[in-house]
DNA sequence: TTGAGAATAT
DNA sequence: AATATTCTCA
């Protein structure tokens, strides 16, 4: 009786635009989602290209989706749609059935939801239809029910297209349209966009708030050289020797994974975190190189920061967050001296919150603002295991430190009591 | 009338 | 917490 079928239609093949055919494919994949890409197969060139497992662990996880949820559709929920799903599968919800009588095609010129294009013919306003297909036109046809709103999953790609979007505009002319427009996604609404946007933006605004206030401390501490305990010591710790500058313990990625931003990603997964890939990218790379030797495949062995819980949260569940925090995957790295078993102490760290999806360089480091922490989690609680990969100076290098400061012995360490 | 963005709801 | 919806304003 309704026209699911188009609206099925539309809302496959062609959520993206050309280049992005294996996205628009995956977009549509709303209607099934039980994982199985059938159509993946006729996308061969770019699926050489692109290894999803590589990338995201479970191919499933990086697919756009409308969330729906059967249990969210009422009874009553449209009548024509659930009763032809009853009779098909007697109760059990079909997914073909269920789920395309949910989907609704995803542009701005068509969103509404299907029904809402069989009951309304009016032409009125696409804002009214949009609003009336929801808490509106429920109140007002008891036909309709509530349908419960088709979420979308805004899995890693597509927030990935929606960065280098805003990234390509600037935030300021980052306007949900335009964005919209550079990420070629036909199966989101500019209201997605927009939604996205604001979340994205109160995430940016928290962490650099974030960020500010770290620097802000660090630069306190340098200037006022204060110790752990706010003590001025010009410079020098309590024992008085001049702090050694910390080392960062992160190994930059391969070459090749910050060069291209379309292929070479195989190794790396994304950091599924919010934020914008240009922030504090600059600091970061020359810290590592001297320290640690760059991993010949950085993430084939998960380096040590990288927590053994799922890395990837079932998306499709309905409970894991769509961008969970690193700090549910990173532990504290093991430290000399400290017994791996040790559950870390310190603040887990973040890793930088630029979201360059699946090969940025900043997928591998922590931001500033982390770094930041980190230091500051140091100098505060420097009986705790280090962070972040922070290593103690060798003790050559405090030899010869001591010896610039006029001090050639070294006292034997004092017996434990 | 439309779009952006904040506020609020789910 | 994530996303959708509603509201206000330009």
């Amino acid at each position: 009786m309704l026209a699911l079928s188009p609206a099925r239609n539309s809302a496959r093949g062609d959520c993206f635009d050309g280049e992005s055919e294996f996205l628009a494919t995956s977009c549509g994949f709303t209607i099934n989602p039980e994982g199985d890409f059938p159509e993946f197969a006729d996308h061969g060139d770019l699926l050489d290209i692109i290894d999803f497992d590589d990338l995201f662990g479970v191919a499933g996880d990086v697919l756009p989706d409308l969330e729906i949820d059967p249990a969210e559709i009422l009874p009553g929920d449209f009548s024509a749609s659930s009763s032809s799903e009853k009779t098909d599968s007697q109760g059990e919800t079909t997914n073909k059935k269920g789920i395309s009588g949910e989907v609704v095609s995803k542009r701005d010129d068509d969103e509404t939801a299907v029904v809402e294009k069989m009951v309304n013919h009016d032409g009125d306003s696409d804002r009214k239809r949009k609003y009336s297909s929801s808490s509106g036109s429920s109140k007002n046809n008891s036909n309709e029910g509530k349908r419960k709103v088709k979420k979308v999953d805004w899995t890693p790609e597509l927030h990935r297209r929606f960065v280098e979007a805003v990234e390509q505009l600037g935030l300021e002319k980052a306007v949900p349209s335009r964005i919209l427009e550079l990420m070629g996604v036909h199966c989101l609404t500019r209201h997605n966009v927009a939604s996205h946007l604001q979340k994205y933006r109160s995430h940016r605004k928290h962490l650099l708030a974030r960020e500010a206030e770290a620097a802000n401390w660090t630069r306190k501490r340098h200037i006022y050289g204060l110790d752990s305990a706010g003590v001025n010591t010009n410079g020098r710790n309590k024992n008085g020797w001049i702090a050694p500058a910390p080392t960062i313990g992160y190994a930059p990625p391969p070459p090749a994974a910050v060069a291209s931003p379309t292929v070479h990603h195989h190794q790396f997964r994304p950091l599924h975190v919010w934020g914008h890939p240009t922030v504090n990218q600059s600091v970061i790379p020359h810290m590592f190189a001297k320290h640690l030797p760059p991993p010949s495949n950085a993430m084939a062995t998960p380096p040590f920061w990288v927590s053994d819980t799922p890395y990837w949260p079932r998306v499709h569940n309905g409970t894991a967050p769509y961008f969970p925090t690193l700090a549910t995957r990173f532990r504290a790295p093991p430290v000399a001296g400290i017994p791996q078993a040790m559950p870390p102490h310190h603040t887990v760290y973040k890793q930088d919150h630029g979201y360059g999806g699946s090969r940025s360089l900043v997928d591998l480091h922590p931001s500033k603002e982390s770094v930041d922490a980190a230091i500051g989690d140091v100098l505060t609680r420097p009986w705790l295991p280090l962070p972040l990969g922070l290593k103690p100076p060798a003790v050559d290098g405090v030899m010869t430190e001591l010896h610039r400061h006029g001090v050639s012995e070294v006292p034997p360490t004092a017996p434990c009591a």
